[in-house]
DNA sequence: ACCTTTTCCCACTTTTACCCACCATACTAG
DNA sequence: CTAGTATGGTGGGTAAAAGTGGGAAAAGGT
């Protein structure tokens, strides 16, 4: 089962953020049984967004970052910037979790908050800066001359 | 279990720091029982940054640095620069570490420090050369040109 | 013997975890 | 149709835990 849609929640004022049920549910599924859900937050590295994976998605890829070759700079940077701020986080009993402050900083997070599910993961944006890049998003996309062939070749 | 993601502490002025529960605890299962956790610091030759290792991790690591051929000058300059600086601490009883005089300089740290969990050890970086660090970090990562190839393979 | 560094201990502040209460919506049953 | 009842999201109080700072004793070096 994969993560898809949008939601929109607040942060309160302790950083504390609820997650939605529709996506609560999937992370209670990857859960062991009789385990509090645990979920694994990040930063994306191309955007100012975040990433959240349940534990069990998040520990492949982190095996996976391992393996490049350290003596790689470019590697060394990607392991630096994504395992370096992975957080460990569980679902509280009310089904919340608390945004780390190094996170909420760097996604620019305040109060209202965009979630998107994107298949293994969920991707959490600033609201004000989400809807400006999806802006952005939809302009470019109009601009068909400039899709990759492959992407030509997908019917929807 | 693995190190991971971000946290800041401040030094005090005796240049002790404490060390975070969600290290401070994977230190303890790595350390025989009823023994005080033992870590081992040394520097990173790459960056201007400490690298910290539960001493069962770093014994491994040292055997590996011993076994390189002694006649050749770079392995005996990495070896210099990595056993001569790796100094053995304690957890003192309230969790905290006392970093090296010569340790701190090196990091160019006084107060304000980050640690990065980073798989089999945490690095330490001072805050402002580590969130200078990252911008570049990024800056070179959203150039996708010149990713590697391996880097590209990667799905998150 | 003196000075510096380290260790141990205690006190304070901030953050986190846990709990409960409230409101809005949607659904159920009379 | 309406009252009652779940359920999801939100807010906040409080106690425990984590992090911070500093005094003073102990250890170590010169």
């Amino acid at each position: 089962m994969m993560f898809r849609g949008a939601a929109t929640v607040n942060l309160d004022a302790k950083g504390r953020m609820a997650m939605p049920v529709r996506f609560r549910d999937l992370f209670i599924e990857k859960a062991p049984i009789d385990a509090n859900p645990q979920l694994v937050i990040t930063i994306d590295t191309e955007e100012s967004c975040l990433l959240i994976y349940p534990l069990v998605e998040w520990n492949i890829i982190q095996q996976k970052l391992e393996q490049l070759p350290s003596f790689n700079p470019a590697a060394r940077r990607i392991q630096r910037l994504l395992i370096g701020h992975a957080t460990d986080i569980e679902l509280d009993a009310s089904g919340r979790i608390l945004l780390p402050a190094v996170l909420r900083e760097y996604a620019q997070v305040d109060k209202k908050v965009i979630l998107l599910g994107q298949g293994k993961k969920i991707e959490l944006w600033s609201e004000s800066l989400w809807s400006a890049r999806r802006e952005t998003y939809l302009q470019a996309n109009s601009n068909t001359e400039e899709l990759p062939e492959l992407l030509h070749q997908l019917s929807l």
